[in-house]
This record gives structure tokens, sequence and C-alpha cells, in this order.
DNA sequence: ATGACGATTTACT
DNA sequence: GTAAATCGTCATA
């Protein structure tokens, strides 16, 4: 049987959560009960207030930015670039502003459905899911997911399948991608990818 | 009311 | 490697 993360698996610090999702499968429903998922391959992590590359940072809270507000487990969707969406787990409790980006899964189920929803650029399978957006255009994750509750959601959830953290000598670590404007917080390790995936978008 | 800017992706030189 | 695409959001006024 399969198992879900109950509440607490959540609410750790983020870069805790950002290590644990690694190798965890992510879940997608669709509305007509099609099953999209793939394994968390690579994830980083947004630590709140003082995190001058997080959405939060200097305690910013907007209609936007809400969800991130909320208890660990909901999920956070922004839309961004005029074109895309990206995907973050919230972790902690309520008022830590904290999160997990979802940078990158490996297909597992459903890849037909992911390509239809990708469009004919695609041409591998790696290219499906290598990317904060491209998952989540094959995953049809957008702003209507926003603050969905990822505890008891049937549409979009995470499924344990290691009950142990990957090992660190199994995972890569370095900068997060595409926050250069964060002064010295650009440059934290707070990446953290499997090791020798292909469908790590990062090295 | 306005303007600058993205936690990106893709195509093209 | 460089640049275009494309628009919701937010700080400023």
């Amino acid at each position: 049987m399969t198992v879900r993360p109950d509440r607490s698996f959540f609410q750790r610090d983020p870069v805790t959560l950002a290590r644990a999702l690694l190798g965890q499968r992510l879940v997608r429903v669709l509305e007509d009960g099609t099953r999209l998922a793939g394994i968390i391959v690579e994830t980083e992590a947004y630590l709140g207030v003082e995190d001058l590359a997080a959405h939060t940072a200097r305690g910013r809270r907007t209609a936007r930015n809400e969800s991130m507000w909320g208890d660990g487990g909901h999920a956070y969707v922004y839309f961004t670039y005029g074109m895309h969406h990206c995907m973050n787990i919230v972790a902690q409790t309520a008022g830590e502003p904290t999160a997990v980006l979802i940078r990158a899964i490996e297909p597992v189920e459903g890849m037909m459905r992911m390509g239809e929803h990708r469009g004919s650029v695609v041409k591998r399978e790696r290219d499906l899911c290598s990317g904060p957006a491209k998952l989540c255009q094959a995953l049809r994750i957008d702003r209507g997911l926003d603050g969905v509750d990822m505890v008891m959601s049937q549409e979009l959830f995470v499924e344990r399948v290691r009950s142990r953290m990957l090992a660190a000598r199994l995972m890569g670590i370095g900068p997060r991608v595409g926050v250069g404007y964060a002064g010295e917080w650009a440059q934290k390790p707070l990446r953290f990818w499997v090791m020798g995936s292909e469908f790590a978008s990062g090295k």
C-alpha cells in the first residue's frame, strides 16, 4: 500500500524537507481521474523573511504569496515571466513562510499525457519535467491549485516511496538557480538533487 | 496610474 | 552564448 506523509513530515525546516522530498513521488490526479506522477529529483529550500531570494523576503505578505504563510503541507503555486507556473510545498507551520520549490521530477506515470500537456516541443522524456515550470505544465499545475492542502488533497499530493532520506553521498548540493538578485543569499547551498539523475535540470 | 521585473523556457545566431 | 516571449504583481507616485 502506498503511504502518504502526514502533516509532521512537512512541518520541518525547509532544508530538511527539501532533502527528505528527494526520491519521493509527486502525484497529480486530473479531473478525469488520470494519474500523473514522477519521482522528485531536484528541490530548493526557501528560508522565509530573512532569505532575500524568497518571495517572503523582508516579511513581504501579499495576495500572491499568502499560501506560503500557511501551515506546512500546503501548495504554493505562483505565476511568473508572464507564462510559467512553479510549485512549492510549504514547510514549517503557519506564520513561518518557508517552502521547498520542486525543480525537477523523473516521470513514472502518465508520460503520454504529460507529453500532450507539454506540446510537440518535447522529443525526449528527460525534457518532460526537468525544470520547475516544465513539470507544472506537464502535470497541469496552475494557480488553481495554489493553497491546496497536500496532506488531504486527492488531486495533488506526495507518496512516500522511501522511508530513509537519500544518503548524503548520493545527494548533490549547490546554489539555487535564477536568484542572482539576492546578493549573498544567491550563493548559499540550498539546492539539492539526486546525484547522477539525468532528469535533474542542474548538474 | 504607471513602470520595472521576474524562484523560466525556448529558439536562434 | 544571447535574446525574445509575455503579463501578473508590486512598489512608487
